[in-house]
DNA sequence: CGAATGCATCGACGCTTGTCAATCTTTTCA
DNA sequence: TGAAAAGATTGACAAGCGTCGATGCATTCG
């Protein structure tokens, strides 16, 4: 859980990056999505639970090779940029990837 | 031109994030590639050099609203994330997306 | 109830980044 | 040759970010 979802990018928002310039606000929305995927470690978080489908806070410290506070602040980043959606289930927090996400961002850069 | 081009992103690298968790060498490169785009006047200046297929440096500058250094900075920041090449033309650099650099990013998000 | 556990928050630290004014370099053209 | 112009570089500054230890808050289970 945690993390109020910040970002519109709503289906019908932002077409590609090549069709037009950017108007300002859309490029601040998106330019957020891109920032979060725009560290290391976030990056590979984000691919393990992608990869994963539904994976556990618990489950990706390890791998990680970072602080439980660590993993924490980089899922909220994730969160906050409408990428990945938290579930809190008894004692944990399971994170999915946000339907959708990955398709807009593709399509901006197409 | 201007920028020395840092990554690799060579055309075998990175297969979709969804695929498999990436490599930490692998997260790094695509890392610096999303954080170039992470910045919002950054993302405008790539979708105008994007939109335009080919654009010189003095013709951005009034649209973004920013200095010239600071275009500058920006363009190298592109350029070193492999996104973008400059061609000097007389006394103007003209700036064109890295051919294939979108088409890569693409696929790593699929 | 009370101990244990998973996660969020807080506070602090050093490093990076976006920005601009000033300056330097390179190219053009009168 | 010398003035003008485009762009790169430098130096400086504030703001943001990644990281961690310490602490707080729920939830589970004995």
């Amino acid at each position: 859980m945690t993390a109020t979802p910040i970002p519109l990018l709503s289906a019908e928002c932002c077409p590609s990056i090549a069709a037009a310039p950017l108007a300002e606000d859309e490029a601040e929305v998106l330019a957020g999505a891109f920032a979060a995927l725009g560290d290391p470690v976030r990056l590979r978080l984000f691919s393990m639970i992608a990869s994963a489908g539904e994976i556990c806070s618990c489950d990706v410290q390890e791998p990680l090779g970072k602080s439980q506070p660590t993993v924490s602040h980089h899922t909220k980043a994730l969160a906050e940029a409408g990428l990945i959606t938290g579930e809190k289930r008894g004692r944990w927090v399971y994170w999915s990837v946000t339907p959708g996400r990955l398709e807009l961002l593709r399509r901006v850069l197409a």
